[in-house]
DNA sequence: GCCAGTTTCACCCGAGAGGGTGAGGCATTC
DNA sequence: GAATGCCTCACCCTCTCGGGTGAAACTGGC
């Protein structure tokens, strides 16, 4: 995805026990954790002296607030273009702060404008091959609202099952 | 696929009831007709004037031999590289004959080594979005068959749902 | 002819998915 | 405050899928 952006970005996966990795901007998506992001962005931000900016499919102006107050230097919607990102790095790796109203505009890909956060979130791991227990899991919610989800989302997208949805997914870059 | 080749290929799609396209070669697949391949042959070959094409996954000798024999002008396996493919269809389109001895060294695409012909015919349609019972329809064989196929993808390919197997299928060129 | 691989099929059973209905709480907007 | 959209969850039921077992027929290579 960044590979066609204008600036060059190199990209280093950093785990979570990994201490050592030397970058300049952590990328971080607080998945799963959007109920305690202040808690999770402190531990995050324990990682590194790199400056934390969020990548996540919720754009809620909720969750903007919250993460830049708990620390973070940026935050990012998925769904903007590989140009913003990019240029979201490069502001935050000088200093910046990035907050969504300067790419409110590069919103969502093309395909996507009707998904909610929420719902391309498990698309996202629907394309990852997770299963809907799986998802919950992961989001830590009921399997329940998972088949919800997953509902709206073919809905949405006009799909009748798994593998159509995958295919519309990573068509759409997920 | 083939718009990374190097000569220009213009793709027309042609339907069975569509007599009137003007194509050089037709690109013919008769997954599901393999086993009255000589039959389903000639029924396309009254379509057009233009030389037919055999493009599919199955590449038995016995397969090739009795395509030819049906009178299709060349036979090409779709794990052949998309370089293989446009020079066929230049082969073809000259007038000249395509076997596959000339493509047998690129055999498979990477990854899809290990898949029977009929295996990598069925992802392909998972990768389609379909059904076990679609795919049944569509082979003309049992829903059984189907499951049994899946479940050696599955094995070969080391996923454990279908989710997974379609991203897979598509990393890989399906 | 023998052997291995492939194709094809059946059956069992549990897991997972999918379609439906209904409901409450929260955040945002007017 | 009311309306709307989103998030979350429950429950019902059916369908599809996936893992297992077993078996027969065919093809190609040795």
């Amino acid at each position: 995805m960044l590979a066609r952006s204008g600036p060059p970005v190199d990209v280093v996966p950093v785990r979570r026990d990994d201490d050592t990795a030397e970058v300049d901007v952590l990328l971080c998506d607080p998945v799963g954790h959007t109920v305690q992001i202040e808690e999770y962005l402190t531990l995050v931000a324990a990682l590194t002296t790199a400056p934390v900016l969020v990548f996540t499919w919720s754009s809620s102006p909720s969750s903007v607030r919250r993460a830049l107050a708990a620390g973070a230097r940026g935050f990012l919607s998925k769904g903007a273009s590989s140009g913003d990102l990019a240029s979201a790095i490069e502001t935050v790796a000088r200093g910046g702060l990035m907050s969504p109203a300067a790419s409110r505009r590069a919103r969502t890909p093309k395909g996507v404008a009707e998904l909610s956060a929420r719902e391309a979130e498990v698309l996202d791991l629907i394309c990852a091959g997770m299963s809907n227990l799986e998802i919950a899991d992961q989001l830590f919610v009921s399997v329940n609202s998972v088949k919800t989800y997953v509902r709206q989302i073919y809905q949405k997208i006009g799909v009748s099952r798994r593998a159509q949805a995958v295919a519309w997914g990573l068509a759409h870059g997920f």
